[in-house]
Parts: C-alpha cells; sequence; structure tokens
DNA sequence: TGGTAACTGAAAGTGATTTTCACTTGGGTC
DNA sequence: GACCCAAGTGAAAATCACTTTCAGTTACCA
C-alpha cells in the first residue's frame, strides 16, 4: 500500500478532530481531501465541487459548517484576497502567515515570527501596546518566476 | 468662525475629490462626515446610518459607490476584522497600515516600512520572491490601558 | 444662465451565507 | 453484531451583502 502525503495529513487531521470529540463523517473526509489536495486557496462553492467529486451528495451546508469547524481548530485558514477574505487553505495551528503567488496563486504557510520586528518606536507614538498582528504576503513562486514571471 | 480638525480635514478631501474630477455633492459629504469623524472601523450600514443624520434622503447604494471611489483614491481603507473585510476607517493615501484596539476598536494609521523586515531567509525557504503585503495590527490605546485594560 | 455628463435613490436582481427541520449516522455501550 | 442517541446532514427557505438598472437630479464649466 502507497501512502501519499495527501494520505498522510489527511490521517493525521481525522485523528486530531476525533482527538477533539468531532466525528469522522464521509461528508467532512471529502471537505478535508479538497483543501489537502488543494495548491490555492479555494472558494466555499470551489471545495464543494471538489468535494462533490468525492462524495456526490455532499451539501453546500455541510462544506460552510466543516470550514468553520476546521478554522475553528486551525486546520483551514481564510485567505484575503480581493477585497474579500472568501477563499480557504489548509493550514497547521498556531500562528503562522502565508504568502500567495500573484501569478498562480499558490500558497505556503511560513512561521518565525517577524512583527516584533515593527517599526521602532510604534508603541509611543500610536499610544498602542501591540498585542497581535495579521499579515498576509503576496509574491511571484519559484515556478513562475522560472516561466518567466 | 471656528474649524474642527474634521471640518480641515473635510475641506482637503473636498479639494482632493474636485482636484481628481470627482464632483462634491451632499451625499459624498454626509459619507465623508461620517468616516471622519468615526474612532473605528464602521460597516457600510453604519455609515449610512451616520451619513442620514447629515443628509437624511442618503442612499445605501451610493454609500457603496462612495466608499469605493474614496478607497481608489486612498481616502477609505477596508478593515479586516472577524474574518471579513467589511469595515470602513479613513485613511491617508500612501502605503501605511492599521493598529485597532481590541477593547475600544480605536484605530489609529502608521506608517514606517516593517515587512522588510520579515523572517530572515524568507524568500529562501519558502522559494517566493515577496512584492507586497497586507498588515493590521491589534493592540490597546492607551486610554483602555489607563482605564484598567 | 444654460447644457450635460456625472451623480443619485428606489427597486429589482444576484450571489453568498445562515437558519430550520426532519432525517441519518458515527462511534460508544452492552 | 445490534442498539442508542447526540452529533451531523442536506434541502429548502430566509437573510444578508452587495450590484445593476434606470428614470430623474445636480454640480460645475462654458
Ligand atoms: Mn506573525
Ligand atoms: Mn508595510
Ligand atoms: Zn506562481
Ligand atoms: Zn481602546
Amino acid at each position: 500500500m502507497i501512502f501519499t502525503w495527501v494520505a498522510i495529513v489527511l490521517q493525521a487531521w481525522e485523528g486530531k478532530l476525533r482527538g477533539l470529540g468531532y466525528r469522522v463523517t464521509a461528508p467532512r473526509r471529502a471537505v478535508l481531501r479538497a483543501l489537502a489536495r488543494a495548491h490555492r486557496p479555494l472558494s466555499v462553492a470551489e471545495l464543494h465541487k471538489r468535494g462533490r467529486a468525492q462524495y456526490a451528495c455532499l451539501g453546500l451546508v455541510t462544506v460552510y459548517r466543516t470550514l468553520q469547524m476546521l478554522e475553528r481548530v486551525g486546520l483551514a485558514r481564510r485567505i484575503h484576497a480581493g477585497g474579500a477574505c472568501r477563499s480557504f487553505v489548509a493550514s497547521t495551528p498556531g500562528h503562522s502567515h502565508t504568502i500567495t503567488c500573484e501569478h498562480c496563486e499558490k500558497t505556503a504557510e511560513f512561521d518565525g515570527d517577524d512583527v516584533c520586528l515593527l517599526p521602532a518606536g510604534l508603541e509611543e507614538r500610536t499610544g498602542y501596546r501591540v498585542s497581535g498582528h495579521w499579515l498576509q504576503l503576496v509574491g511571484v513562486c519559484r515556478s513562475c518566476r522560472a516561466s518567466g514571471d
């Protein structure tokens, strides 16, 4: 039996959900798999379509509910693009950020914190004590650079 | 005649719009004023309500259209909060960021660039060349700190 | 003081998301 | 393996967040 990367990730996710008291159901598996296979942020409608390839009667409402749950436990992350936050990528729990290719939308996650590295004197200048941040990067991925932008 | 800060800002904004070829109309003034007086991000519906205090028959559609225009010229900025990007604050044109108080939502703008200050080696680690970023900070403002969080 | 393109609000249209509810099912219990 | 039942599900309807259309109004320039 051959395990793909996606299969391994799905195993881990299902274990995590079970550990948190969530049931692992066929509809949820279909959403999880669609999310794990994607290389770019997908809208709810896209995830619904892809999820149906695995589980034909998957309901759109279930996709919404599953994404909400995955976001809550840190396995999915909402991506801001085009003035809205309507697409999702797989994610690892904990603090991290994403960078999305402006050509192909391929999205990667990275950590290693950063905004401790803010403008010196920001707290003095603004009067705010910084307690958190939200950051998303845009860039050009390696393969898009190779193929001439 | 006494000029408030809001009145001065509005003068400047109206001049800027005129300079760009936009007409300065009563509905637009009402939206501008609602935005200039706010200390926190406001939803379109909130701006509509506040705008009506000044111009009673202000249409919701005009609020949408005015915000779109203000965003285009850099005088308004969409704020990401609570999984959506549906509220707006006044803004100055050019690259800058905001910090929002987690208690009272009061929002300030700051510049001085930052994300040149990203994790060292990010481009090598991820393979992406960074070309842009979206950053919003959360914190506690001075007055909320003073009044015991 | 017109003339007119820009602008406006109401109403209708659209797409995204949430709510409701009767039915199904995962996973623990015996 | 059969049973139980709270958790989960999908269809339909309701709600929300815009966007489009269109007939009228108005800012601003000649
Ligand atoms: Mn960070
Ligand atoms: Mn910046
Ligand atoms: Zn790319
Ligand atoms: Zn505050």
